[in-house]
DNA sequence: AAAATGACTTGATAAATGTCAAATTAAGTG
DNA sequence: CACTTAATTTGACATTTATCAAGTCATTTT
């Protein structure tokens, strides 16, 4: 494990005020990988032996069912994916794979959850990760039960130039069918949802946005930080 | 507060192993609260103030938006809800009333936030128990993307089938209209749901379920312990 | 018990979303 | 660049789900 990869795994959150000592026990069993675009990192259901970090590219979570597949939810740099899983020594719930050529790190979870019932700060830390994640996850349930696609759409827009610099123009970060499971619904459907969203001053071309009437789209969209805010 | 209460609350995985004196200290600022049905407890936005404890009776947890609800869970006893609004000092993200004539403790967060830096076990239950909530939230998620509505209530009816007896018969534990909000319907379309179960053997009057056919009703179901298994 | 209220069901219809196939565009490859 | 492949879009259509209105059923109130 190279230096240059624990200052930058040591700077999260969630293992920032740890012991050193601690730190280093987890880092001990720790190992960098390098991945492809689209290689399986993890399968569903299997016994979940490693906590993963992703240092660079992008990961998708995604859940499979009789056959069916849907997109959970991108995790990108620098953050943990697969921690509820690990504390509990359970079993993963959702599978992941590399979109792009991405590092990952693998932490052994018996380490994660031997120190974490050592270290005091550190189990501090994972909670309120823990907390974070499941606050997350309600939010994205309350979209997906109380809007309907099309307000999905315009919502996650607006939370995609929040989360850049804010301007009217900039960039989608997946590809569209991504979105579209993300967003839950099929590739078709996307692309007519941002055609309806013409009339709002949406216009995307390839992968660039452009949001010409804010206000419009804004009063389509009807964010509130109880959904859109991840801080909140 | 009566020590018949203590001695429940006590008993619960997250109270269950942390120092006497530090449960003491949570108790302290703790009072229990008699309900009548339909009682709004928490809004919402507000600031998690207290964490509640349901000791008897049931709390509907649901969320709101652009006039439009949801019911996102039930709550039974003895169980705690607003875990992570608390953990983290933030906002309630779903409102609660409760649905029958209730108990409930109220345990203000400031003392369990306190409680939780001191107390190691204490902070290990709550992860676990964060955990817990956490993969509850995603396999809901999973459902609701992954299955259609029928496919929802088939697999409903055999988790409620295998929370009780197991057995052909049983009874449905809330009103339809709210099952069917939890279970992202109309109440329509659960009716008409129901109708469509029965060449799977499932008949319910009121709130009877039989189910007659339980291979027939299984292999439509296709249960799977990643998302039926609140264990898993 | 009669009346009133609310839950549930049913039918008719509309809207939203998914499916399939084909056309188009974009991206990667030799 | 020409070729191949994959992603996206479009159109036609099917299915799912929601909406509205009316009716039925059950429960509570008086």
């Amino acid at each position: 494990m190279p230096d240059s990869y624990k200052a930058e795994i040591r700077s999260l959150a969630i293992f920032e005020h740890m012991a050193d000592a601690n730190f280093e026990a987890i880092m001990r069993g720790a190992y960098v990988q390098n991945f492809p675009p689209q290689v399986d990192l993890i399968t569903e259901g299997d016994t979940a032996d490693f906590m993963h970090v992703v240092i660079s590219g992008s990961v998708e979570l995604f859940a499979t069912w009789n056959g069916r597949e849907t997109t959970m939810s991108v995790v990108r740099p620098i953050s943990t994916f697969i921690l509820a899983a690990t504390i509990k020594d359970a079993h993963y719930l959702m599978s992941a794979r590399t979109l792009e050529k991405s590092r990952v790190i693998m932490l052994p979870s018996s380490d994660v959850r031997r120190v974490f019932d050592e270290d005091h700060k550190f189990a501090r830390a994972v909670v309120t990760e823990l907390a974070q994640c499941y606050r997350a996850v309600v939010k994205n349930s309350k979209e997906l039960k109380l809007r309907t696609s099309l307000e999905r759409l315009a919502n996650h827009l607006l939370r995609q130039q929040a989360r850049t610099n804010g301007a009217a123009n900039f960039e989608l970060t997946i590809e569209k069918r991504k979105l579209a499971s993300q967003l839950g619904m099929t590739p078709e459907n996307l692309s007519r949802a941002i055609k309806a969203l013409r009339p709002y001053g949406v216009t995307i071309q390839g992968t660039t946005v452009q949001i010409a009437k804010q206000d419009d789209l804004v009063q389509l969209a009807k964010p509130t930080p109880l959904i859109d805010d991840p801080a909140f």
